[in-house]
DNA sequence: GATATTAGCGGACTAGAGTCCACTTGTCAA
DNA sequence: TTGACAAGTGGACTCTAGTCCGCTAATATC
């Protein structure tokens, strides 16, 4: 059975049919998302404000907001191309495996080992975009959130090892995993929030987490 | 061995030494909090802003702030009862369980439980105490906060499990389990915020949740 | 009871998020 | 070209969190 998880899950801002923006809009963006990505340069992602951005870009508050309802919409739009390549690459690499015939636990061990090191690398950003005022159903539901396609990969991932025989689920024994949890579990786990506590008050190192995590995920399989 | 986790692990709000505070301060903590208590009841936590309270209080916003740095700390002491018979109850239920010779295993099995069921029946308070703008390192370090302990509860009977030879910790076994980082991932599990977005957005049960992480933590011992 | 000390008080104030709306300007069809 | 009209703009405005500080009054001492 081949691997169908499709090639692009993302619907990215870049992709997303924006099909009227006018020049001076598309111009305007463009300087507000350059403003942003100096300001947080110079002082990071937290203490810079939407009213810096929008000075710095030249604009009012008006536009800023027009275009990105709140700051995480716009730090997510400032991820979006590095998104875009980490999901591009690591389902590429899965598919790579699944061509190598590895097993799926073996894929799902690769696809936590990125996940840990991409959060780890955009921090900052991630964090704000977490902390975004979302309605929450967005958070599971909306597909330019990052967190959907990688809950969904997870899940897939499991459901395949399943199938494959390499883990027990619920169904098949009451005893077994309840798959769409442990998916949900594992997003926790690799939740900006959660891995900053980790990295910033636990002082835990990336790799500790990763293999943590990864020898954790490994006690399922038996 | 005997189980050491000691009684009174919360310095609460209560027992708190509050050396020199004077009659009248103490009736206005007392009418903050009751007017809080009926706020919430009537409109929910989030909606009640804080200038909410201290007017339904009688009290200046300078009163409210001096009694309660944000709303987060608020909820906390609204909380603390409930939380300090919470500990004291599964920490008396653990050490029968201890003299009963039940395993650390299973022991943590029912805290997690406890756990979730507690989280979940207080999630608003929870999220908010979850939502302040805690220093991070207090999350972890600061015995009035609920993580502190319960954190350290999880480890300890993660300790005692590897002691008795339930799991099989890192320092043992190259392959083995990373105890710490262990304890620290199901903290995130029980964190609020991720308990809101699993009973919200993703429609579980604290039954399948409560389940599903203790199924999981089965396999450990496995 | 008078006085000194100092915790406590409350509301004006600052700052940031996000909204609103009267005005401006690109775009497109004639 | 031109005119109409939707899209876009900017900054004043509102709302909330949280701070500050001059005044008030409880308590401790004599």
């Amino acid at each position: 059975m081949e691997n169908s998880i499709p090639l692009n899950l993302i619907i990215s801002e870049d992709n997303l049919a924006r099909p009227s923006e006018r020049k001076d809009a598309a111009a305007n963006r463009q300087a507000i998302m350059d403003a942003a990505r100096d300001l947080f340069a110079i002082h990071g992602v937290a203490p810079v404000t939407m009213a810096d951005i929008a000075k710095e870009a030249g604009v009012g508050k008006g536009t800023l907001y027009r275009r990105f309802a709140h700051k995480g919409e716009l730090c997510l739009a400032l991820l979006d191309k590095k998104l875009q390549a980490f999901q591009d690459g690591s389902l590429a690499h899965l598919r790579q495996m699944t061509a190598e015939h590895q097993s799926y636990m073996a894929q799902l061990d690769y696809f936590l080992d990125a996940l840990v090191h991409f959060v780890t690398e955009n921090l900052p950003l991630m964090c704000e975009i977490d902390n975004a005022p979302t309605p929450l159903e967005n958070l599971v539901h909306d597909v330019n959130q990052p967190h959907y396609w990688q809950e969904i990969t997870v899940r897939h991932l499991l459901g395949r090892a399943a199938q494959a025989g390499e883990i027990t689920p619920l169904i098949q024994n009451p005893a077994g995993l309840d798959l769409e949890y442990l998916a949900s579990l594992l997003m926790a786990a690799l939740n900006a929030r959660t891995l900053r506590l980790q990295l910033e008050a636990q002082n835990y190192t990336p790799e500790r987490i990763s293999h943590g995590l990864r020898q954790f995920v490994r006690q399922l399989g038996g």
